[in-house]
DNA sequence: CCTCAATTGTTAGTGACTAACATTAGAGTT
DNA sequence: AACTCTAATGTTAGTCACTAACAATTGAGG
């Protein structure tokens, strides 16, 4: 563990201590770096951005591959939908419930719409890369991968603020209706 | 035209006009109030962001009608998207044109990306409404409002930044996508 | 011990956006 | 024409995320 990631991480306990504690919006820049003991200048140089802090990607790269490993001739936005659900098959507990304690912060906070599929530009990029792989056009990827990964987002959020609903029963739903599957 | 309209619409203008001229981030929002003739505080009170400047609800709120206007069993994903593409259908030259000129000004700008979708909730909460009168339930409502939305911006855009590609066009391809289409 | 590059600190600033309160314009009434 | 009352605007002073330029420091390898 070098310097740079010793900081990295210190910041972003930082962070999710003090949103913890006082709320996103009620926290400061200034505080977060105060709290992790460095400056305001070097936070911004580890995050892009304060909601940088809070949505540090859940989304896993390794979607890209699942994309891969779908039938060659499957709809694309059939083939992303399935991808995800395979991917997010296999997460656990833990991952889970701090999964949910962020959503909730980011469902709390004001302005912080979108924020999940800002923060989600290399998962989405990762999908059209692997959309791409299969022949399918440019556009027509783009606007599967974005419009798969914005779908989702409303349900992670929905998901988040409900209390005893299944993670994987949420999403499978969503990827239901996203796929083209009759939810009615 | 009352006062409210008038000063609405100078600030429009003048901001439109400031951005084809320096650009979107190159132009602050004191410019815009000073060459509208007014103040900045007045400016905010009729526009509740910079991008909302650029970005005033381009999409119609037609759209929930198109969609109540749909088969009842058909699937929420494909009800929008063929409501969408209804809607969309008459939609004239000149309106074409200045949606183009709008588009390339979102796509030249940084800090851009999403401003569609975050400009489009009056939109995505007409189409949600829409599909709750078809029974669909209120989750799997906004995930399809909301991907479709999403993946139309993506396609906007692209259409936007190339030359020769009619509106129309390249709506269609993306909206096939969307509804689960085999475009490979 | 020295060097050099990576990492961090300092300072000063920009620009979008807000709150509280004073001021004006303008349509309708008498 | 004077009067009123509300919508609309102005003023001031501020907050806060974020950036640029440059100086200082840490730490690993020679």
């Amino acid at each position: 563990m070098d310097r740079w990631s010793r900081t990295h991480e210190a910041l972003s306990q930082a962070a999710l201590s003090l949103f913890a504690e006082r709320g996103y919006d009620a926290t400061g820049t200034a505080q977060i770096a105060e709290r992790a003991g460095v400056s305001e200048m070097t936070l911004f140089r580890h995050f892009s951005s304060k909601e940088a802090l809070l949505l540090a990607d859940p989304f896993d790269p390794l979607i890209a591959d699942a994309v891969r490993a779908r039938p060659v001739n499957e709809q694309p936005m059939r083939a992303v939908v399935e991808a995800v659900r395979e991917a997010w098959a296999g997460l656990d507990a833990e991952s889970t419930a701090a999964l949910r304690v962020r959503l909730r912060m980011v469902a709390a906070a004001s302005g912080l719409g979108g924020a999940i599929e800002r923060n989600s530009e290399e998962t989405i990029t990762a999908l059209i890369g692997a959309l791409a792989d299969r022949g399918v056009a440019t556009v027509t990827a783009r606007v599967a991968a974005k419009a798969v990964i914005s779908g989702l987002g409303v349900a992670l959020l929905d998901w988040a603020l409900s209390e005893n609903d299944c993670l994987g029963d949420a999403l499978g739903r969503a990827l239901d209706v996203l796929g083209g599957a009759d939810n009615a």
